[in-house]
DNA sequence: AGATGTCAAGCGGAT
DNA sequence: ATCCGCTTGACATCT
């Protein structure tokens, strides 16, 4: 069982999400410091990883920001790839497998031209980026979006769009939601694809599509075909909406992933922690070096480094 | 230095 | 008809 956690660690204080306005795009030194910052965070964070056995880390989505965007002035993968090569060595010189999660604006299957463009388009730059950083497990994590009214139709969108699209699709990974795309259903879609599919614990929970976790992990596991299955887990925040991450795991939800896991055959596969308190909810799941914060409430704003 | 309002984008559900 | 919440906080401006 391997885990890891999104895009910042408390404990260091880094965050691999800095960005800037899209009014300030027109200062390419200003990208570039920006790039160079989420990198050198990256770094640290790997070493972090490395030094605490923490197997798994996503990149925040504007880990370059607006890479995909029109406006983007300058070729980003020439100016970036030897600083992307080296902070891709350290991770495999840890065993860490890194994914990255565009986020809701990016909707292949919408029957919008343009924004399915755009879409493909923030998909190229999620697997470019992969890429540079040598890192061919891994996985593009993306919802399948919209319904708009004719799931069979919006299905059909989604596939076409992506189905000659072999540079995405060596990374892509499908995950169910927790309101439209049940796990079955995005394992259908997936199986379409041949491209893997991760099932979300609490999204399932939410919006299980009548089957019950084992059975979801079931369907899931055959698309990871010869990569390694990874899936979410994060735990309901009881003052907040349904949906909402809690700061930490609950026992009961991690309790019941590993005895679905184990009831689905696969013991052994990836998990990634979702939830406010980053890396500290790892302690109690089986790293218990990694160092708790001093004090939650005075600590200066993540990313300031 | 700290607080607050805002930030590229789409969707579904709530109010 | 309008707002909220999400990928997820961080930027930018004002005091």
């Amino acid at each position: 069982m391997r885990v890891g956690y999104p895009c910042l660690n408390l404990a260091l204080n880094r965050g691999t999400n800095r960005t800037l306005r899209l009014a300030s795009l027109g200062d390419q030194a200003r990208i570039r410091a920006v790039v160079a910052a989420n990198i050198a965070n990256l770094e640290a964070i790997i070493r972090f990883n490395a030094e605490h056995r923490v197997r798994l880390f996503r990149l925040g989505s504007s880990f370059i920001p607006f890479a995909s965007h029109e406006a983007f002035p300058y070729d980003w993968r020439a100016a970036h790839a030897g600083a992307l090569r080296a902070a891709g060595a350290l991770a495999a010189n840890s065993g860490q497998r890194l994914s990255i999660h565009p986020g809701q604006y990016t909707v292949p299957g919408s029957p919008d031209e343009r924004i399915r463009a755009a879409s493909l388009a923030e998909l190229r730059y999620a697997a470019g980026l992969l890429d540079l950083l040598g890192q061919p497990d891994a996985p593009v994590v993306l919802h399948v979006g919209g319904a708009y009214g004719d799931k069979p139709a919006a299905a059909a969108r989604f596939i076409a769009s992506l189905e000659n699209e072999p540079d995405i699709l060596r990374h892509l990974a499908l995950e169910n939601d927790e309101r439209t795309w049940s796990a079955a259903e995005v394992a259908d879609i997936a199986r379409a694809l041949h491209t893997p599919m991760i099932v979300d614990t609490l999204h399932h929970r939410l919006n299980p599509g009548g089957i019950p976790l084992p059975r979801a992990i079931e369907r899931a596991l055959p698309t990871w075909r010869s990569h390694r299955p990874k899936l979410h887990i994060s735990s309901q925040d009881p003052a907040k909406n349904p949906g909402a991450h809690a700061h930490g795991i609950d026992p009961a939800d991690w309790d019941e992933l590993l005895a679905a896991l184990d009831e689905a055959g696969a013991p052994d596969v990836d998990i990634m922690v979702e939830s406010k308190g980053k890396e500290q909810s790892l302690r109690p799941l089986g790293h218990p070096t990694i160092p708790a914060l001093s004090s939650p409430t005075t600590a200066p704003r993540a990313g300031a480094a």
